[in-house]
DNA sequence: TATAGAGTAGACCGATTTGTATAATTTTAT
DNA sequence: ATAAAATTATACAAATCGGTCTACTCTATA
């Protein structure tokens, strides 16, 4: 028995927050967007940080899911995956809608290192890594963990290059240091 | 014939807003840690957002003096000085009360592309961008934009990457990246 | 048909938001 | 020294903030 209304009011409140921020959104308009009655808001989560955390790990696992699929369906190899991190990448830079990265921009607003939406965002980035890692791993590289810290810089960079828009192409610019690094990284095998 | 008063709210608010966001910060606040009255800000400043522009520009004359002064200082040769960005950039990191760029937080706030806030982070990105293009035409780089966009690229990420803290050492990873394109785009030289 | 759960609309709360207005006081320049 | 400018403190406005609460409606199930 899943809530609809409440499955609404996050995926509104996402879009919201994604585009003009987090502190900048009000309850209210996300209600009105959204149609849903403020006490069914308060009905679903504690408060607004609650409501923000669960937009946060909505996408986590969104995003996750999007990105392992991908990888997936894309490369064969693990060092083909290892690359096509990029091309997904860079179809997401193209998608409409772009606003960089939700847990960047969260993290922007919410510097404390105490509170749990800096930490939820946190625990996402090295999730991420994680997962780099382990295909950094399948792919045999000399270091896997340092190959896998390598590219979440470059996609970090890329995705907040590509944010503020003064600099064209960074996904492909990524993706071809990312060659570089993984050539290296991998000349064993 | 400058005033103190004005220098005074700028700095107060950049630390504010550096610290927790843009909208999080009120007038009030400031006007509290400045110990400033209302009227002589608005006597300075047309509103918030004007203040903030003064912020983000303020803060751009600084580091950009900050950024150039510290090449100057350090390497000797263009290609030494294209390097040592990344020196600089890790006593940044490690600097009390880092918490990422302002402008990239700034722009994870005020999304859209045509308001003020907005161009003007990204003017200075671009600005910063053709400072190192500068640097890598000296240093004889073979496409010293290219190498210039890569480097940015690699700027970008270690910032963010240090600002959310899950991955450690970004400034050195960055550098040895760098280390490997400069040596590639100036292989002739 | 009766009941319980979930949702709605909207009033209301106190606090806070940006920005204006007023009047007294201090600083500055000539 | 005097006039002008700048700054002060504070009250005020109108809107919005997150959040609580009441009263009413709808729907599913026992």
């Amino acid at each position: 028995m899943i809530s609809y209304k409440r499955e609404k009011l996050i995926e509104t409140a996402r879009q919201l927050f994604y585009q003009y921020g987090f502190h900048a959104v009000g309850i209210d308009l996300i209600l009105k967007k959204s149609g849903v009655a403020k006490k069914t808001l308060y009905n679903h989560f504690y408060s607004k940080d609650d409501l923000i955390l669960a937009v946060l790990r909505r996408n986590d696992e969104h995003f996750r899911n999007h990105f392992v699929r991908s990888l997936e369906n894309r490369g064969f190899s693990a060092k083909e995956k290892l690359l096509s991190i990029f091309d997904t990448t860079e179809e997401w830079f193209t998608s409409s809608q772009f606003h960089g990265c939700i847990f960047i921009n969260a993290i922007a607003e919410y510097s404390d290192r105490s509170v749990p939406i800096h930490t939820v965002c946190k625990e996402y980035k090295r999730t991420i890594r994680d997962c780099i890692a382990g295909l950094a791993r399948e792919a045999n590289a000399s270091d896997p963990n340092e190959l896998a810290d390598q590219l979440s810089l470059l996609l970090e960079g890329a995705t907040v290059t590509e944010q503020v828009g003064a600099i064209r192409k960074s996904a492909e610019r990524a993706r071809e240091i990312a060659i570089i690094l993984i050539n290296r990284a991998c000349s064993l095998s």
